[in-house]
DNA sequence: TTCAGGATA
């Protein structure tokens, strides 16, 4: 073993007491013991992830309970607690652990645990006081993902609550946030204006150079990959040795950089052009998360002697990973992001300016080891006009039902006045409950329902753990548990670059299709699933049938922790049990029209379709479908939306309209705000079976389909939402007034 | 007649 991996694995004792945050400590833990919320601000490289739970440790806060530390992603969660034990001299997994999906290294002696942001949540659902912790840091609180914003507003509630001896804990829990950027304000009075507390990082300075190639004229995003050869090129024969790092949108923007980087390298040779004589050539490495693994060592290796190392990526070299030597940033100012649109209720994966937070934290890579420079494409006005100070946080871009169940499963009823630190727009939380009550997982009065706290434990989209429920029900789990797990890992289909081997991809696939006997995609997942586990050589199995064996080797990971999860709820005395008669094939398309029917399309004008969840958006399939280029279908359900030339429709199933036609209804005779429980305490349980019978006696006279599809598409267009509050303002005032019984 | 940024339970 050489000296540099030596060094790499022994921690040095002396550099815990070198870091910024060490002359602070009796005073953070001070802060900690007399105040319940405090706000930590500091940069990178300040020490507050690996020492403030030390000092609190060694401070005895362990005592009453664990000191629990989130991230927003797994390999964080995994790597510093890693180094944390090293620190302390314990084994991990001893007094300091970590938890992850998949990986629970924690015991009953942890008292510094290290977790996702997803895990605690999971934790508060068992244990809603957090009874075993007597802190819980927040860490990376900036990056605002969906999982630490809810964190923030239960926290924010739990320990303003009082607490004592009947709630199981005997002293209050102590709330610390931790954020890198500048915006702490706002923390700080989202939590009553609790203390903030200011670490200095120890980086070093980035000069930042605006090139001014992309105004905020240049809409047109396919400008930036050219923009961005140029200015690597020349800033290689300009400037000193020296690593680059080129930030780019996605996989085919970075392959297409990288080959206009070769060619032009090639063109003029490089090598003789430096200004630097010590720099001899060029080294070009792609980088971006679907890429394997193998192909990413070369990344995190010093170069050879005499060449310059330029790395392309995607944010993914922003957010998670770290590469050493970095001295030169260039920032195309793009990211690609997946919003959610509730005009047609879809979710589009964008090309978006970047926040100048996000700017900076792109620039901030050049200076984790010396001085660095950061060359942004875009002209200063770009900066200015298009890019917001902040990114839009998650809560406000995604869907929101798999996080609407989890507070209504804990008892927070009114989910639209829950304190969110910001506010997603209500129309996103009408849809999620909307969608909620229409897979039963909470009734007409916004109450969580049997099968919604079923729903509930299963890491899944509820439309999905729908379908699986009723399988469950139905005795034929074994269809919908694998069809479950492929679908909640990234496509496992390659479609590769070339165009010799695209065909042969194809090839493969559509054998894939006809083996499986059935126009239907879950079945095709479901096939594809069972043949690869059934097969001597699973991963050669995958490359021969141009399959990623990463994805599905994740599939068979996921398909076992459901598989665990349902067999424990099956014990339960209540779990639902039905019977059906009828074939495989159709047991298993009406388990996904339970779940699914909110996703049913209606044939249109020639292979168009219609959606029929009131926004009536057109709709095509997807190329890759099973059923692409079929023309007997009618009615069809689907699993997912995808914009790009078309709005198209992936993942589809043919469906009968007997089998959708008495679930249709619910897509449209629900009041949303009823459902978030503005007014629970005035609804009684009378005024909701008066409901339903009326509710009953209009769905009895809806005599046709095209009726009743003319009234969804009417109910549900863009005034719906205010015609409802409209109609249930009315009620409450009329209610009031005495009018109602 | 196609194109998946990055995460997470």
């Amino acid at each position: 073993m050489d000296k540099r991996n030596k060094s790499l694995n022994t921690v040095d004792s002396w550099a815990s007491e070198n870091l910024p945050i060490s002359q602070h400590k009796e005073k953070l833990v001070h802060a900690v013991r007399v105040n319940p919320f405090l706000v930590v601000t500091g940069e990178t490289g300040s020490g507050k992830t690996t020492q403030l739970p030390q000092y609190l440790y060694h401070a005895g806060f362990g005592k009453d309970g664990k000191i629990g530390v989130t991230q927003p992603r797994r390999v964080a969660a995994i790597t510093v607690a890693q180094r944390v034990s090293q620190e302390i001299g314990c084994s991990l997994g001893r007094e300091v652990g970590y938890q992850v999906r998949f990986d629970d290294c924690s015991s009953e002696d942890t008292v510094i645990k290290y977790m996702t942001d997803g895990c605690l949540l999971r934790e508060i659902l068992a244990d809603p006081r957090l009874t075993r912790y007597s802190v819980v840091v927040l860490d990376e609180a900036h990056e605002r993902s969906l999982n630490t914003d809810i964190l923030l507003g239960l926290l924010k509630r739990k320990v303003l609550q009082p607490q004592g001896g009947s709630s199981g804990r005997s002293t209050p829990l102590k709330v610390v946030v931790m954020s890198a950027t500048l915006d702490t304000d706002k923390l700080s009075a989202f939590f009553g204006h609790c203390p903030v507390f200011t670490i200095p990082g120890r980086t070093f300075p980035v000069s930042e150079r605006f090139c001014g190639l992309i105004g905020p004229k240049d809409t047109d995003s396919t400008v930036y990959v050219k923009e961005v050869v140029k200015v690597a090129l020349d800033l290689h024969t300009s400037e000193m040795a020296g690593d680059i790092l080129v930030f780019l949108t996605g996989q085919s923007e970075i392959e297409k950089a990288c080959d206009m980087l070769y060619e032009k390298a090639e063109a003029v040779d490089y090598r003789y052009d430096v200004r630097d004589s010590s720099v001899e050539g060029l080294l070009i490495l792609p980088l971006y998360g679907s890429m394997p693994t193998d192909q990413q060592r070369q990344i995190f290796e010093p170069p050879p002697k005499g060449v310059r190392k330029c790395v392309v990526a995607t944010n993914i070299a922003a957010m998670s990973l770290t590469i050493n030597g970095i001295r030169y940033i260039v920032d195309s100012g793009f990211v690609k992001q997946l919003n959610h649109n509730s005009r047609v209720g879809m979710d589009i994966l964008e090309v978006v300016p970047i926040s100048k937070s996000e700017a900076q934290q792109r620039a901030g890579r050049a200076g984790r080891t010396s001085a660095g420079k950061c060359f942004r494409i875009y002209s200063k006005e770009f900066w200015e006009k298009c890019m917001p100070e902040y990114m839009v946080p998650e809560i406000q871009r995604t869907s929101l039902t798999a996080v609407i169940l989890t507070l209504k499963c804990l008892s927070v009823h009114d989910v639209i006045r829950f304190p969110y630190l910001d506010r997603p727009e209500e129309r996103f939380i009408l849809a999620a409950l909307k969608q909620l009550y229409q897979c039963d997982a909470i009734d007409r009065r916004g109450h969580v329902t049997r099968l919604g706290r079923l729903m509930v434990e299963f890491p899944l989209a509820p439309g999905l753990t729908r379908a699986l429920l009723k399988a469950a029900s139905l005795g034929c789990e074994d269809l919908l548990l694998p069809v479950a797990a492929m679908l909640s890992v990234e496509n496992i289909f390659i479609r590769p670059g070339q165009q010799e081997k695209q065909q042969d991809a194809e090839t493969e696939h559509r054998q894939l299709i006809e083996e499986s006997g059935s126009c239907n995609d879950f079945a095709v997942l479901l096939g594809v699933f069972e043949k690869c586990r059934a097969s001597d050589s699973p991963s050669a199995w995958c490359r021969d049938h141009w399959i990623h064996w990463r994805a599905l080797k994740s599939a068979f990971n996921v398909e076992t922790q459901l598989r665990e999860i349902l067999l424990r709820l099956k014990q339960q005395r209540d779990f639902p049990v039905e019977t059906f008669d009828g074939s495989r094939s159709e047991l298993f398309r009406r388990c996904l029209c339970t779940g699914y029917f909110a996703n049913v399309a209606r044939r249109s004008v020639g292979r168009t379709f219609c959606t029929m969840d009131g926004h009536g958006s057109v709709v095509h399939i997807h190329p890759s479908s099973a059923l692409f280029e079929q023309d007997q279908l009618d009615w069809i359900i689907f699993h997912d939306v995808l914009v790009t030339s078309r709005v198209y429709i992936r993942t589809v199933c043919p469906v009968r309209y007997e089998w959708v036609k008495d679930l249709l209804p619910k897509l449209h005779e629900v009041d949303a705000y009823e459902l978030s429980n503005v007014a629970r305490e005035e609804v009684t349980d009378e005024e909701v079976a008066k409901w339903e019978a009326k509710e009953t006696a209009k769905r009895q006279a809806e005599v046709s389909a095209e009726d009743s599809l003319k009234k969804m598409e009417r109910r549900n267009d863009d005034t719906s939402v205010s015609e409802a509050r409209a109609r249930y303002l009315q009620r409450k005032q009329e209610k009031r007034q005495g009018k109602v019984p």
